[in-house]
DNA sequence: CTAGGGTTAG
């Protein structure tokens, strides 16, 4: 939630008074006296010949005769006005407002506060606040007027000081009025304020008047009380499309979608046409649902209700048909629109770091990633000016691609536009540094920040843990306690790693029953997760099945897959075969777990199991695991297979592999000897020291074209084998270069021949 | 009343 401006909003409205003495005033506008007065679009012409004709006048018609200083009704300058408002034209606007002047129109109530509004819609706030001033005489309709237009130029809080004024001077709201404050207060999240304008418009039962039960509505779910936005919308006499709205973006912003799609559907059989923000608001709820039919059955009704041009419109379509993985459907309509709005290139760019991390195959994530930051180029070069959705965004797609000189471009970029002030984006740029393993410009920028949510301690507290820096997480996560933010289950997630990366038992028990007893915070899964890994890091294998058993859960693929790769270091290699199998009948299909099985039986030359294992592999369809390493450098991503020959300088990659090879030999490196295998088992497990897998390959082609301390960064699809984990170490001492290898499950950073991930990272 | 953003581990 964002937090409150500093605004006086304080202090209790009197409205009592004006309420009680003129209720009829929130329902009835014939005080305003504009309800009378009918304007015309007609004028009567007069002709050069001295006759006189009534007869239409087309804009720029009327606009001449205006700049030429003829006489017009002031009747005629309302139509005249609300066209400038349609064609956005405050120049056209100001023209016509001098005429008024000029002609002494400005003594007319209506027509001024018109003009208020005129400067409102055209985003010129300083030019209606000086109408406003001016005017002789004020009415309920020219305080709104100028209430309307603070919150639709973002200034929510200058909105409820007139508020405050117009109550001062005596003026009675309508519910049109409270109306307005109530979207004030939820644009400023003052659920308070909110309370206090609701409970006023029971007292005058009016909160079933459908523009007050519709902006309560919205009020109430903004602040994150589901509850009583539905309430507020059941409360409604007459729902209208902005009623239904508010209740299906409702479930949106409080993560009930699959009830907002409900209400989707019940507002069409009570046969209420939706409008183009139903549409929208409905199409983002099959986003988060991930609901592709629904959202293709939208998608017809939107081109059968004639939508399909409209831009929010095409952009929730987009941004569904992406996130849903249909990324051919999603270009096709991003190359196709006319008008594209900042938002549409925030879309794609955040559909596309989703799908990074919804990928099912590595390669499409890989060219996802890639595809976004492409796109974000393309966005520099059209010379649309990135916002802060654009950096946050950008920056998560660095971090997935571990692309620490694009993100730091985005740095560099995000100071100069001074959005780097925002927490949110501040916060990505933590987590950027931290999953490329920048830990040091991670916490400057942490440092650095004048204020923190939850979410940026977390993230930092999250950094230090996978960096394998226990006790600066633990002080951090203290340091978070002092200034009074309180941790939530995801913080507890990354301590509990923390202490299990340093064997620290007690602590880590500490903190379990520190956060159920203290902060009432439920266990999940993921702690439990933590917990394990810690007993089988510390070869406690017996303690780890003895939580296994205890939790409430079944356990994950992976608890499973930690518990295989712990009995396997231990040595325990019945239990390991049996959270194997369990591990399988998870996932039957993930080829990585049948090399980590392969492995085990062969280490031990049960063959016969080796050939059943091959049997299970053969059966679900399943080919080599395939694995692949790639590495940024400037701007260019580099990608390696082992055995693969398509890069320009794979021959001096190969060789400088061979030769480091040789060289970490001397210092005490031992290739994991190859036991008696046929072709086939060398090539699926891994095992055989004379291929070269593929991250010493990404490794190899960094030390040759980097400057001589830069430190190397590679991602990797799968998980690093033991045997490529114990080379990069002597590489690190060798070469005295940092190495960040962020295979699919683990960060590692090498350094001076150690890793950060303590030898348990290194799967196959 | 609408579309786009940041956190965890194994």
């Amino acid at each position: 939630m964002a937090s409150l401006p500093s605004v006086a909003v304080s202090g209790n409205i009197k409205l009592d008074q004006d309420f009680r003495k003129h209720p009829t005033s929130f329902i009835s506008s014939e005080k305003s006296g504009i309800a009378n007065v009918s304007y015309q679009k007609s004028q009567t012409i007069v002709n050069s010949d001295g006759s006189s004709e009534p007869r239409s006048l087309d804009f720029r018609e009327a606009l001449v005769m205006i700049r030429e200083g003829s006489k017009v009704e002031s009747s005629y300058y309302v139509p005249l006005l609300q066209e400038c408002i349609d064609r956005n034209s405050a120049s056209d606007a100001q023209v016509v407002h001098g005429h008024i002047i000029k002609t002494g129109s400005h003594q007319d109530l209506f027509v001024t506060t018109f003009l208020v509004n005129v400067y409102a819609k055209c985003r010129i706030m300083e030019n209606a606040r000086k109408v406003f001033d001016k005017l002789s005489r004020r009415n309920v309709v020219s305080w709104t007027a100028l209430m309307s237009g603070y919150v639709h130029n973002s200034r929510p809080e200058l909105s409820i000081r007139v508020f405050l004024e117009m109550l001062e001077a005596g003026a009675y709201p309508t519910n049109y009025t409270l109306g307005i404050v109530l979207n004030a207060s939820s644009t400023l999240y003052s659920i308070e304020l909110g309370k206090q304008l609701h409970a006023y418009s029971i007292k005058y039962q009016i909160d079933f008047d459908t523009s007050i039960g519709n902006s309560l509505c919205s009020l109430y779910s903004k602040c994150g009380n589901l509850e009583s936005a539905f309430k507020a919308f059941k409360k409604i006499k007459e729902k209208n499309v902005i009623s239904w709205t508010s209740a299906i973006s409702a479930c949106g912003d409080n993560g009930d979608a699959s009830k907002g799609l409900a209400f989707f559907t019940e507002m069409l059989s009570e046969g209420i046409e939706p409008n183009e923000y139903t549409l929208t608001s409905a199409l983002s709820l099959c986003c988060t649902m991930l609901s592709l039919g629904a959202g293709i059955q939208i998608h017809s009704l939107v081109i059968k209700l004639g939508y399909e041009l409209n831009l929010p419109v095409r952009n929730a379509i987009m941004y569904l048909y992406l996130k849903c993985g249909m990324v051919n459907e999603a270009r096709k309509l991003f190359n196709g629109m006319e008008a594209m709005s900042l938002i549409t290139w925030n879309a794609m760019i955040a559909g596309h770091a989703q799908i990074i991390d919804l990928a099912e195959d590595d390669l499409s994530a890989y060219q996802s990633g890639t595809e976004a930051l492409n796109i974000f180029l393309k966005l520099n070069r059209s010379g649309v000016k990135p916002d802060l959705f654009t950096f946050s965004s950008i920056l998560t797609v660095c971090s997935s691609m571990v692309a620490l000189e694009q993100g730091e471009q985005v740095h560099a970029q995000s100071i100069k536009s001074g959005f780097l002030s925002d927490i949110v984006v501040a916060t990505a740029l933590v987590n950027m540094y931290n999953k490329c393993g920048s830990i040091e410009k991670a916490s400057k920028v942490f440092i650095e920040m004048s204020t923190r949510t939850l979410i940026s301690w977390t993230s930092m507290i999250a950094g230090f843990a996978q960096h394998g820096r226990t006790q600066q997480a633990l002080q951090l996560f203290e340091d978070m306690r002092i200034a009074g933010v309180r941790p939530n289950q995801v913080t507890f997630v990354s301590v509990l790693s923390a202490c299990s990366h340093a064997g620290m038992v007690n602590e880590a028990l500490g903190y379990f029953e520190s956060m159920k007893k203290d902060y009432r915070i439920k266990p999940v899964m993921d702690h439990y997760a933590c917990l394990i890994d810690m007993f089988v890091r510390l070869g406690r294998l017996d303690e780890a099945f003895g939580l296994v058993k205890k939790m409430d859960f079944e356990p994950n693929e992976f608890i499973w897959s930690t518990l295989v790769a712990g009995c396997r270091t231990h040595g325990n290699l019945d239990r390991g075969f049996y959270a194997a199998e369990r591990l399988l009948k998870l996932k039957p299909k993930d080829t990585e777990t049948y090399v980590m099985l392969l492995n085990m039986y062969i280490s031990v030359e049960r063959w016969k199991d080796v050939s059943r294992v091959r049997k299970m592999m053969k059966e679900e369809k399943l080919g080599k695991l395939e694995e692949w390493s790639w590495i940024t450098i400037k701007d260019k991503v580099h990608s390696f297979k082992p055995n693969d020959k398509s890069h320009p300088q794979s021959e001096d990659v190969q060789k400088y592999v061979e030769s480091l090879t040789d060289q970490v030999k001397s210092l005490g490196y031992k290739a994991v000897e190859s036991l008696e295998l046929t072709d086939e088992d060398a090539e699926t497990t891994l095992f055989s020291s004379t291929s070269f897998h593929s991250e010493k390959l990404a490794i190899a082609f960094g030390l040759l074209n980097t400057p001589n301390a830069a430190p190397i960064r590679v991602i990797k699809n799968i998980s690093m084998c033991r045997d490529c984990h114990n080379f990069v170490k002597f590489i690190s001492l060798l070469t005295s270069r940092e190495i960040i290898i962020r295979d699919s499950k683990c960060l590692h950073k090498f350094v001076n021949g150690k890793c950060s991930c303590g030898d348990f990272g290194a799967l196959l």
